[in-house]
DNA sequence: CTCACTGTTTGACGATCATCCAACAATTCC
DNA sequence: GGAATTGTTGGATGATCGTCAAACAGTGAG
């Protein structure tokens, strides 16, 4: 089971958690993932919004980077899950505010 | 006794709060402010921060702009302080967790 | 081995940001 | 009334950011 890089629970700093959760497209994709609170695939699937792929793909860097999500390689295929615990540890009660904050995101399944 | 513009409760946004938060400088103000939870002049003596003065000022206006402080005039004179309770009630539990997380800030007495 | 798939990286582009400087504005002091 | 004080504003500057397009890289399927 191989991840990517990211920091510490000791490294994770305050102002690159928020500012990492201070652009719209990401605080998004945290409250996507904290909804099942389970690992979630980076593909277009598992995260319905509108931008390039590569976009996307420098949001996933930009949330790893600042420690909030943890990303799993398996083949060809990547893996991201909210490092709620690590978050707990580091800020207390910051994560829990900020998806509390989010309010009620739209579940998984789509049937639109 | 006049107050300078500032969002209600109701308009707060989160995004803009992270976004104001996500800057060393305004964390380091809004820790200051957190010290003696009171008004606090906006003069250099009250933010030991070595910047420009219109910089400061460009700072207190984002901090304001995003709802996290208001801002009383005394003639000349500006008077800051924190929207805890505001912020408390429209995103429970953010700002304690950020201020907690910045750790104690530096007391206001100087004696260096 | 080639092709398809899933993602990453690089560069370009326009927008935004933080900083400083100079000028400005309101208030206070003499 | 003029000077001083406290801040604000506009503009310039360099840096950073989000976005897309094209090219690239690793893995899996046939």
């Amino acid at each position: 089971m191989e991840f990517l890089p990211g920091p510490s629970v000791v490294e994770l700093k305050l102002e690159e958690v928020l500012a990492a959760l201070a652009d719209p497209v990401r605080l998004r994709m945290v409250g996507l993932l904290a909804v099942t609170d389970t690992e979630r695939s980076c593909s277009p699937a598992g995260f319905p919004v509108e931008l390039h792929k590569s976009t996307l793909s420098h949001h996933f860097k930009v949330l790893r980077a600042a420690g909030l999500t943890r990303t799993r390689l398996e083949g060809r295929n990547r893996f991201v899950r909210l490092r709620r615990e690590d978050l707990q540890e580091r800020f207390p009660g910051l994560l829990d505010a900020v998806l509390a904050a989010i309010g009620p995101a739209e579940p998984p399944t789509g049937s639109r």
